[in-house]
DNA sequence: ACCACAGTATGGTCAGACCATACCGAATCA
DNA sequence: TGATTCGGTATGGTCTGACCATACTGTGGT
């Protein structure tokens, strides 16, 4: 055998090849959020693959978040670049959960050391507090189990909003919408909110005072009071 | 207008009704890594779809790392279940970075307040260091900055493996990816990293000898350590 | 017992068609 | 002149049917 008859064999599928391609403009023409991508036809033809390749393509840059289509026509039409992890992540961790790849405790202690470095961070650069204050207000007015854990989850992300670090904020977002079931399910366990209530009063205020250190603290007895019900012996 | 006769308007995308299917069956099937899912045109068939909208939705479970498509025949055939949040979480984080929706700064935060409490962990629980120190050793024998971050990162995502938290895993492991040529660049700008390696050896020392205490205090350090020279001012 | 080869089930790709949507613009009317 | 209506058209969404590449399976011959 000749050893330079090799054929060209493919490796790649080609939906991965404008996969590449398209990552490629991204970077080199510095495209960013709000541009559009050329229409599915058009990509096709530029690239000299079929349209079914160009749209597994486009399917996987939407469920990673990255683009977002729209038929029609117009300026809003199309394929257009946007930044929305906290879709894929949650996607991505209801499914594993599902698939007994990952375990609910895994989920929740990842959330805890997220939350705690998450107030502190809130507490050192003295971040506005006006969306905790207004979700405590929601937690206060909640009947049910659901509300209740509605207006907690919204705390929570916007103790991770306030931390300014959008990779942090999209985790939280994605391990709280993991946990829902589960922490409508430890509310009705408990009971009793009031505990819960006193402790995010006093995580906001160390993030007010801005004092890092009193807000992990927070956190984690806050985190301590919700364990027993998370996961009942 | 009559308020009665609201066509059946299509909400949702046949791919999208897909991927409910399928993951209802994964939930209600108790479904687990390894089981296979029906072949494309079975599936198309039983769900009285297309195969385009069942290949759609095949990939985008495969862009998330549940499933893992194989051509050809026999068991390993066709579509399987796997568990692989790694490498959905690198290509999301290293899209997100790419457009500007993600800034490096907020990934390397983030992998510092993952790698603390994964060394805490690790120490409480007194995991096995052997990966660690095979790590060490390998940086060690490195001569270029390619190699040692290769080893640096090894070295880092065994501490997140010790901690016995998968996620907290896949994360550190997608984070460091993402950091690499950005890691490569701080270490040649560092230039000696005896500081680096004597970090190294502290933080396992901590671990071994079970002081989470020192292990986040070891690895607070090392970071800030390596910090000037992730961030050039 | 081994091996070569045809059969076949699988994913991967393509081409072409049709539908639903939503904007654009010209024709129409007040 | 201004507003309204309606057809044109570019877009994504879906379907059909075909063909290729791959890799096992079973059969038949040695």
């Amino acid at each position: 055998m000749d050893g330079t008859d090799w054929r060209p064999i493919k490796r790649t599928r080609t939906f991965e090849d404008v996969l590449a391609q398209i990552e490629r403009r991204i970077t080199e023409d510095g495209l960013t959020v709000g541009d559009r991508l050329p229409a599915e036809r058009q990509l096709a033809e530029q690239l000299g693959v079929s349209r079914s390749s160009v749209r597994e393509a486009l399917r996987v840059l939407e469920s990673l978040g990255v683009v977002s289509s729209q038929a029609g026509r117009g300026p809003d039409a199309g394929a257009v670049l946007t930044s929305r992890p906290h879709s894929a992540l949650s996607d991505l961790l209801r499914l594993h959960l599902g698939l007994a790849g990952l375990e609910m405790r895994e989920v929740i202690d990842t959330r805890h050391l997220i939350e705690q470095w998450a107030a502190a961070r809130a507490a050192a650069v003295r971040a506005d507090t006006s969306a905790l204050a207004a979700a405590l207000a929601g937690m206060d007015a909640s009947a049910t189990a659901e509300e209740f854990v509605e207006h907690d989850t919204a705390f929570h992300c916007a103790i991770a909003d306030a931390s300014g670090n959008r990779l942090v904020a999209a985790i939280m977002r994605s391990l709280r919408d993991s946990m829902r079931r589960y922490s409508v399910e430890a509310v009705r366990r408990l009971g009793d909110t009031s505990v819960l209530r006193a402790d995010h009063v006093r995580i906001l205020r160390a993030i007010e005072a801005g004092e890092p250190d009193e807000a992990v603290l927070a956190v984690a007895e806050h985190l301590a009071h919700a364990y027993p019900a998370l996961f009942p012996s």
